[in-house]
DNA sequence: TTGACAGTTCGTCATGTGGCGAATTATAGT
DNA sequence: ACTATAATTCGCCACATGACGAACTGTCAA
């Protein structure tokens, strides 16, 4: 606990590809073919940012078969961590970008997974 | 408004020397030579970090003479600069760490002003 | 007006960070 | 067992960042 620990969730929220990430999981847990989609990087580096946000506790991984869930922590994580996310919901509530980005990930989440992930392995 | 602002939070708030600042601004405001005294830091380090600061409205400052003083944002900041600094102070309070930086400081501010930006140009 | 000095800006350097593709690991299907 | 594939790890590169000292700016005192 202490100050090393708000270093780690301060670096992690200081990227804006992960807080995109973030965001998109306020509305549920996603694939993380899902993810990389949403936000058209590579699996390497989007896997990457995952640790990162995984490693100082925001976000929690769920495997299931080859796929792997994240979502964001709640009641398990620190009271630092769930101060970070109240912090960050109420930052995404007023944000008229966040609204656009929404829909982006709709079409993302509203596309068959398996799809999603044959039309990615082909690139 | 929007992500980026919360992105330049963020990164304002990744870094060690910074939340110290903040933490320290958190007693009332400060010289700029009683921070780098704080710190253990070069002034122009010090500079440097409290422009960040204040570039996305974390802190303000305050010219007296030939000396500035900074304090942190309050009314006059944005309703996500609030929320940053309200997660923070929660940050703070849970801080084993805080209470030994704060007699650190307590010692700077015990000294005289003029004395202390004295023996800096002595260095 | 000249000198001293608080603070900032500039130039430089070492280190950290985000991006990608290639190689690796683990799991599902044939 | 073998192949395909979702995800991670590794190695690399370009760029951002934090540190310093030197030079600059503005203000007070002699």
């Amino acid at each position: 606990m202490g100050m090393d620990e708000t270093v780690a969730i301060a670096k992690a929220l200081a990227d804006r590809t992960r807080l995109r990430i973030l965001m998109a999981l306020t509305g549920g847990e996603l694939c993380v073919c899902q993810i990389v989609e949403f936000c058209s990087l590579a699996p390497s580096t989007i896997s990457k940012h995952l640790q990162i946000l995984a490693g100082c506790g925001l976000i929690s991984g769920r495997k299931d078969g080859r796929w792997v869930y994240y979502h964001l922590s709640e009641k398990d994580a620190t009271k630092n961590v769930r101060g970070a996310l109240k912090w960050l919901r109420s930052s995404f509530s007023d944000d008229a970008h966040s609204s656009i980005d929404m829909k982006t990930l709709e079409k993302v989440v509203a596309k068959d997974r398996e799809a999603l992930c044959r039309s990615q392995s082909k690139k």
